[in-house]
DNA sequence: ATGGTTGTTTAACAA
C-alpha cells in the first residue's frame, strides 16, 4: 500500500498537477492539504475518471482544507475541530485492512514566534496542545498512520540552516519540543526518518527564492507517523521533489510511504 | 538588514 500527503495550495487551481502525480505514483490514498475548495466546489468528477472514486474531503472558501483521494474505500469518514475555531483542518477514515488515516493540516503560525504578541503562534501552540491531549488517549495498540502538513521542520537536519532557523517560525525550539514531547510517548514514529534516518531531507521551499534549487534552502514541514503496529510493514519512503519543478507549483513536494502490504 | 512569491478574492490576508 503507497499511501502520499502533499499540500497542494489549491486543489482547483493544481488540479493537472494533482492528476499527473496520481498517474505516475498510482497510490492506494492521497491526502491533500490547503485545498481552498468548498466541498460543493471540489472535483469529485475529474478524480473518478483518473481511477479514483473514493473520495472524502472536507473544504471551506479561500484557505484550509483537506482531502483523501483513494482507489480504496475510505470508510467512516470523521473530523476533530481544533483549538476552539471551526477550521478544515483534520479528516479521518477508516481502511479496508482496520487501520485508520488521520490527515492534518497544523497552522503555520505567522511571522513572529510569540504567542503573546501573535494570535496566530498562539493557535499553533493551542493545536499542538490539544494534540499532545489527543495522542495521550490513542490507543496506539491499534494500527493508525498520521500523515499532514504539520508546519514543523523538527530535526536539524529537517532544515537547511538549524542555526539561522532557530527565530523562524516552524524551526522555534518552542514548536520543534511541542513535537518532540508528543513523539517521546511513544504512540506515534517518524515513519520517513525510520526510513530515511541520516541528511538533509526538505519537503517544502519558499516561492521567495530566485532559484529553488540552486538556493535549496528548504524545510521538512510534511511527515507521515505510524503507531507501533505498522512499524514493521514500513517500506520505503521518498520525497518527489521533481514535483516542487513541475509548472505552477504547489511550494511543497509530496511526501511518500510504502507499506508491505 | 531587508525583501522576496503565490492564491484567494478584490485590498487585504494567509502562507
Amino acid at each position: 500500500m503507497k499511501i502520499i500527503t502533499w499540500n497542494i495550495n489549491s486543489v482547483r487551481l493544481r488540479l493537472p498537477l494533482v492528476l499527473r502525480l496520481l498517474s505516475e505514483q498510482q497510490p492506494d490514498v492521497l491526502c491533500l492539504q490547503e485545498t481552498k475548495c468548498p466541498d460543493d466546489a471540489f472535483p469529485v468528477a475529474d478524480f473518478q475518471a483518473a481511477g479514483y472514486p473514493h473520495l472524502a474531503y472536507r473544504g471551506e472558501k479561500g484557505y484550509n482544507g483537506v482531502a483523501m483521494i483513494a482507489r480504496v474505500p475510505l470508510h467512516t469518514p470523521d473530523h476533530i475541530l481544533w483549538a476552539e475555531k471551526q477550521d478544515c483542518r483534520h479528516l479521518s477514515v477508516m481502511l479496508e485492512n482496520q487501520t485508520t488515516l488521520h490527515n492534518f493540516y497544523i497552522p503555520a503560525g505567522g511571522d513572529v514566534p510569540d504567542p503573546e504578541s501573535n494570535d496566530k503562534f498562539a493557535h499553533k501552540l493551542q493545536f499542538l496542545d490539544e494534540l499532545a491531549e489527543w495522542s495521550d488517549r490513542l490507543d496506539a495498540s491499534q494500527p493508525a498512520i498520521l500523515v499532514g502538513d504539520l508546519n514543523i521542520a523538527p530535526r536539524e537536519d529537517d532544515v537547511w540552516s538549524h542555526k539561522q532557523l532557530l527565530k523562524v517560525v516552524s524551526h522555534t525550539p518552542i514548536e520543534v519540543e511541542a513535537l518532540n514531547r508528543i513523539m517521546a510517548k511513544g504512540k506515534w514514529h517518524d515513519a520517513v526518518r525510520e526510513m530515511i534516518p541520516e541528511g538533509q531531507l526538505y519537503s517544502w521551499w519558499s516561492y521567495r527564492a530566485k532559484d529553488w534549487l540552486a538556493a535549496d534552502r528548504g524545510r521538512r514541514l510534511d511527515h507521515i507517523w505510524v503507531t507501533p503496529p505498522l512499524r514493521q510493514n514500513l517500506a520505503g519512503a521518498e520525497v518527489i521533489t521533481s514535483a516542487r519543478g513541475w509548472e505552477k507549483p504547489s511550494d511543497h513536494a509530496p511526501v511518500v510511504i510504502n507499506f508491505a502490504f
